[in-house]
DNA sequence: GTTCTAGAAC
DNA sequence: GTTCTAGAAC
């Protein structure tokens, strides 16, 4: 029983290891002794071994955009894929294959990419079935949760089972989302991308149809207002 | 970004 | 009692 515990522990332990070695924080650990590694309870362990990673939730876009089973369009200097969780009928990000990590990266020479980007996007519209009967909108996240540029270009039904909260619905319909051609204004004209402060505080606010500006007061109370502008 | 769920709101 | 939201997740 004691030599299984022993194996189990060992086990844990280059396991453990293993995981680190990928990151930048190998040495740190490894000034730590074998013993001394045991007695670090699992759960921090892996807490210390799973922030800022390439597996990290905030970094899943850079692994989606290369696979090209999600690839929907690319050329020399962007990609589209479908959004995996797609707040609408149609939601696509459009993404620069050089690696631009937010809104706050982006300087006067990003320009000519992002006016590409933008006529990506109004390619996919175009070639869309639906884009005679829905209007869409392309724009980017005031302060997106996922790491890498992306432009959402998305129909403006908002009909979707992963609609599910305030958040979802204020980061499409308030000034959270920014406008690609506004934010190309403003990169022509300042050189860079600003933020209005309290652009997080959009989010909190009451739930407004994007149509006819009635608020409604829950999320399925919207969805089913919702259904009186796009019925299929 | 999502999932999960405690407890607020109804 | 049920519906719905909002905050933690190590």
């Amino acid at each position: 029983e004691k030599l299984l515990r022993m194996i189990k522990c060992r086990f844990a332990g280059l396991l453990a290891r293993r995981i680190i070695i990928n990151q930048s924080s190998y040495l740190t650990y490894r000034q730590l002794s074998w013993v001394e590694a045991q007695k670090r309870p699992l759960k921090t362990r892996n807490a210390h071994g799973s922030k800022n990673t390439a597996g990290h939730w905030s970094q899943g876009l850079k692994t989606s955009m290369q696979d090209p089973k999600m690839q929907v369009y690319k050329d020399d200097k962007v990609v589209v894929i479908k959004d995996k969780y797609p707040k609408a009928r149609h939601h696509w990000l459009v993404l620069p294959w050089q690696s631009i990590t937010s809104l706050k990266a982006l300087r006067a020479e990003h320009c000519d990419l992002l006016k590409h980007m933008q006529q990506v996007a109004d390619q996919m519209v175009e070639q869309c079935p639906d884009s005679t009967s829905l209007r869409f909108r392309t724009g980017y996240h005031a302060i997106p949760s996922m790491s890498h540029v992306h432009l959402h270009v998305i129909s403006q039904d908002f009909d979707s089972p992963c609609l599910k909260n305030k958040k979802h619905w204020n980061s499409f319909t308030t000034n959270y989302f920014m406008e690609s051609h506004d934010v190309i204004q403003m990169l022509e004209t300042d050189g860079k991308v600003t933020v209005k402060e309290g652009a997080s505080e959009l989010l909190k606010l009451p739930l407004c149809c994007h149509v006819c500006h009635r608020e409604l007061p829950t999320i399925p109370a919207l969805k089913e207002h919702l259904k009186s502008h796009f019925s299929r």
